[in-house]
RNA sequence: GGAGGGGUGGCCGAGCGGUCAAUGGCAGCAGACUGUAAAUCUGCCGGGUUUCACCCUACGUUGGUUCAAAUCCAACCCCCUCCA
């Protein structure tokens, strides 16, 4: 995707690597040239928090507004209760409409980090398809919408056509989940105006859908945009770690961690990463790219502090990059680190568990053989205690104090 | 419906009566080297404990044979291939 786009929104996310597949790149130009376009992307509420995976779309949102346009957020409250079978061998497990309604709670409030919400022209809204979506009638949802789609073509869609291949079973339940999210993007451009639904190049198969339902029942047309798969540069899947994904919420993973992720980024992506989860300007993340050897380091100071800063916000940023720089470049303890609480001095193993750097005693007791485990940067002996005041390290990069109980 | 093959630790994949907590690879953890990077090398890698040992839980499910089963038998569940 690199031809030059006139508007500031694509050339915006042509310039910073956010662009895999436009439907109509030389119209959706224009018409983000033309003047204000809403756009929305749609969010699972499977779990209590997005996670670095969903962030690509979210920055995306965020260029959205800031080169003027307005965004839509749509929680997936009724779409969740069918389950996306993209990519996926097997059925979701169903989630119960409290779940999802606790979900989508807890999800919401990152939005607020990233977007301006209100009543303006380009403020941000958000929606939940579950208002739609739960009242809609059976027989008149098929005659209205139904005849619009051909079973012959959404059986080559990969999403249905890969269950199908591999002769995994694909409930009607789930193959509905494509239709639905058509009349999504139909209901947006309905209620809200919204011409443009962007998403992760594995939502291309399901944005089609709705752009063709438009025009079919409206008449109108309508844009689709999809994001690359973000990956690594050694080719795994970005945002997992040994502890599972790297959640975008505060209750779900601190926010030292959260900068720890973003400071471990590999060297090879640094210039990537800044362009897709900052806000750097593009002179400076070519400048903080070029630099080598050790230096990149500061690179990746900057990444994880403004990536953090977006995400949690700036003060979070600036502790968590204090705890760091205490921890690791002096050799101290910083604010952040994870703590444990005892009463009296504990065994080195219990301390270990206790901060989460061992699953189980026995992995502690590991550790400790293999000259893993340091209290106050000394290596530590099974017989080692510990007591309020001692930071223990487990690794090089794990490191809790102990405070009293 | 008939014939055959298969279900093993987070994943892939050996084992096919004792020496099996189960070869190997991936992932993960630690150590060395570094720059809190990558690559590489080394060690660890079910749980527990009073750790060169012992105990518990594990090889689809449930029973059985045996001093002894992941390995043999039966039934059941699920998956794959071919035939109808």
């Amino acid at each position: 995707m690199t031809e030059t786009f006139r508007s500031d929104f694509l050339r915006t996310l042509s310039a910073r690597g956010y662009l895999h597949q436009i439907t109509d790149p030389a119209a959706l130009d224009a018409a983000a040239s033309a003047g204000v376009i809403t756009a929305y992307v749609g969010y699972d509420c499977t779990a209590p928090s997005l996670h670095i995976g969903n962030l690509v779309s979210i920055m995306m949102l965020r260029h959205l507004q800031a080169t003027g346009h307005k965004p839509i957020v749509l929680m997936g409250g009724g779409t969740t209760k069918v389950g996306d079978p993209s990519g996926k061998d097997e059925g979701r497990q169903l989630l119960d409409d409290d779940r999802i309604a606790a979900n989508m709670a807890s999800i919401r409030r990152i939005f607020e980090r990233f977007l301006t919400f209100g009543d303006g022209p380009t403020d941000a809204i958000m929606v939940n398809n579950d208002d739609w979506l739960s009242g809609l009638a059976y027989i008149p949802f098929l005659r209205d919408v139904g005849r619009h789609f051909s079973i012959n073509r959404m059986l080559t869609f990969d999403s249905v056509r890969l269950r199908l291949d591999r002769e995994q079973p694909l409930s009607f339940l789930e193959f509905n989940y494509m239709i639905l999210q058509a009349y999504d993007f139909l209901e947006l451009n309905r209620r809200h105006g919204c011409a443009l639904q962007m998403g992760g190049s594995d939502q291309w198969g399901n944005i089609v859908n709705g752009t063709d339902l438009i025009r079919r029942i409206a008449g109108k047309d309508a844009f689709g945009l999809t994001t690359p798969l973000i990956t690594r540069a050694d080719g795994a899947k970005m945002g997992k770690t040994a502890q599972g994904a790297v959640w975008l919420n505060e209750d779900a993973l601190p926010a030292f961690d959260y900068w720890q992720f973003w400071r471990n980024t590999h060297d090879a992506d640094v210039g990537r990463f800044l362009r897709l989860f900052t806000d750097l300007p593009l002179e400076e993340i070519a400048r903080l790219e070029s630099l080598e050897g050790a230096e990149i380091n500061h690179a990746k100071i900057m990444l994880a502090t403004e990536a953090t800063a977006l995400c949690r916000g700036r003060e979070a940023a600036e502790a968590a990059a204090a705890t760091a720089a205490a921890t690791f470049a002096e050799g101290g303890a910083g604010d952040d680190l994870p703590s444990f609480a005892v009463a009296a001095p504990v065994a080195i193993v219990e301390a270990l568990v206790g901060l989460g750097f061992a699953a189980s005693k026995g992995e502690a007791r590991r550790l400790v053989q293999q000259g893993g485990a340091r209290v106050d940067g000394e290596a530590a002996g099974e017989a080692t205690l510990v007591g309020p005041g001692q930071k223990v390290s487990a690794g090089k990069k794990r490191h809790g104090v102990i405070i009293a109980a």
